[in-house]
DNA sequence: CTATTTACCTACTATGTCAATAGGTAAATT
DNA sequence: AATTTACCTATTGACATAGTAGGTAAATAG
């Protein structure tokens, strides 16, 4: 289940990316637009300056902007950054120790070939494939 | 993320599976061969016996058993039944409230067809795919 | 008819994550 | 100097997860 948090943080980048080019972007005006407290999108775009996702900068004048162009963003990459790993097993997360069972585990491979579907299926899509075009 | 009464779930499933025409089987026996607490298995398989998946007997010679046969039951109806819905976001969930913002909400087709995906995967395997064959 | 085996039932609990709020400080511009 | 903005630390309530504990009812074997 993708948290809130994974999709509010795609939903900031989408806002991003339909003002790319554009001045910084202040997140007073990204939570206006998109309807989500600004305090809870403050930790949100926090993980995205982490992340190397996003620039922001301070002061007047200041905001966030991407930092690539649209298309350069796979929606998986985002979404791994905010909710930890895409994986649907614990057993398969990136951090997770090598299970001692592996070798004869029954459900493994079918949780192996999910894993791929679902990351073939994220990192298959950019940013730039869910703007909106007018 | 698929939850650990999910993951179980299925290992009982293609256990049972795997003594498919014999007699049934106590739990005992399931928890001692997958090396799961039988305590916390019998949350599971109740869940399982109220879904129609499973039949349980008491008494000595008792147990659960298998009421289809293997290849009769989709992954995805034994997931769905313990972790109440694939869908990857709350307001696709089948009990989930229509959202006022569907209409023009940027993400939602990307969550849509991955839950196509997720669906067509998990509903496309059988436990029949899943037994060893030895 | 008694002992044994088994499913089935109710309740409880620790842990952790999620989603969010609160109240500040630092940086940059006008 | 005032304003705007990002950035920081801490806290909270709600909820789900992953179990544990201790029993009762049903069925069979002897």
């Amino acid at each position: 289940m993708i948290s809130t948090k994974g999709r509010y943080a795609l939903r900031v980048m989408i806002d991003l990316a339909e003002h790319d080019g554009e001045e910084y972007q202040p997140l007073k005006d990204i939570a206006a637009r998109q309807e989500i407290s600004k305090k809870y999108l403050e930790i949100i775009v926090k993980e995205l300056v982490e992340g190397g996702l996003i620039a922001g900068v301070s002061g007047k004048g200041g905001g966030y902007r991407l930092c690539r162009k649209p298309e350069e963003y796979p929606v998986g990459e985002i979404l791994e950054r905010m909710v930890g790993s895409l994986s649907a097993v614990a057993c398969l997360s990136a951090d997770a120790s090598p299970c001692p069972k592996a070798a004869d585990c029954q459900t493994l491979p079918l949780w192996a070939e999910y894993d791929k579907l679902t990351h073939d299926f994220f990192y298959g899509k950019s940013l730039r494939d869910l703007i909106r075009r007018d």
